[in-house]
DNA sequence: GTCTATATTTGGATAGAC
DNA sequence: GTCTATCCAAATATAGAC
């Protein structure tokens, strides 16, 4: 059973998680985030001690969500095929989200890249572990040498599609091009 | 021939470019261009009255200078598939900067899209200029109904590429995927 | 544990001397 | 046209009352 404290703390990290993702984080200020939690900007301290902190927390809360979702799947589809291609339908499930705002774990390595912050590292791991799951995937459908690659290959292309559908705001083209990554993924 | 004040106001708006590039927007203060073009603080205000005057100028440079570059493309390469090698050869070209900090493009469309910034539309006319192109070049190879979808599909793969690169600053990566994108467009 | 000040720093912008 | 000095707002962080 959690306490109050815990609860706030945890409410502090959604809405700095998803603020993060909305505007970005150096854009992000702790008013903001004060604000949308409904509390005072003097109490983050008590939780967090510094901005650097929450980022620290946000990553490691979605890196936690990213490994739970992937277990979820190998539990719930059987099949390595159609895991791939549950992962290529987040585009269309999130198509909203995506056309407004982009991927939020690509463009928060990206922004973390060049503000060179002492975090940026940590938030790749989000991407390394859609990568170690999906070589899993493929290396189970007979590609034993280029699973990696392949696994790579297949992240980089959903990359560039939430980049573009979020530049021209394009929830058509973000469709079209997910139906061609589950091509690729049948084709496998 | 350029007067004095305008040389100045030029160094100014390369200066900012390449920090927006390296650093980002946000993230790049007046003090960062001041100090790497070597002019005061105060001296900003006589060229720009604000920081997105400043962002606006270097987006228009930008623009500008693609379109230029491809005007000097379309002069120097006969063949539409190979003007559209020569466009994919700008992963491999710029692999360095790109393993550091990312498509200059990209990351900025990304990050003012973000901020809601005034000129995020502004910014996307970059990403417009290659689209538009590409899709000519396309339709010269008979494509004429899906000319600019495959533009945009080709767009979405550089730049789900040039992320990925700059996440694992990974130019190997960056190689191999650049060489499959000149296998698909020999396929075109 | 939570809040209200408030300190401190930074960054964008202005005024005015030269 | 260029510089120095300075203002003002915003943002991070702290102190201390309750």
């Amino acid at each position: 059973m959690k306490e109050k404290g815990q609860l706030i703390r945890q409410r502090i990290v959604e809405t700095a998680d998803e603020l993060f993702y909305r505007q970005g984080y150096n854009h992000t200020s702790f008013s903001d985030i004060a604000d949308a939690a409904g509390i005072a900007r003097g109490n983050f301290y008590y939780y967090f001690k510094s901005k650097d902190d929450i980022l620290a927390a946000v990553i490691r809360e979605r890196v936690e969500s990213i490994r739970d979702m992937l277990v979820n799947w190998d539990a719930e589809i059987p099949e390595p095929r159609n895991r791939l291609k549950r992962y290529a339908a987040i585009l269309t499930n999130m198509q909203g989200d995506i056309a407004q705002y982009g991927c939020p774990v690509g463009s928060l390595c990206t922004e973390l890249s060049k503000l060179e912050h002492m975090h940026y590292e940590h938030a790749t791991e989000m991407f390394a572990v859609f990568r170690g799951w999906l070589a899993t995937q493929i290396r189970q459908l007979g590609h034993d040498e280029d699973a990696d690659v392949l696994a790579l290959h297949l992240l980089s292309r959903a990359q560039g599609i939430t980049t573009m559908a979020n530049a021209f705001r394009d929830s058509e083209f973000l469709k079209r091009e997910a139906h061609e990554l589950e091509k690729w993924i049948d084709a496998l």
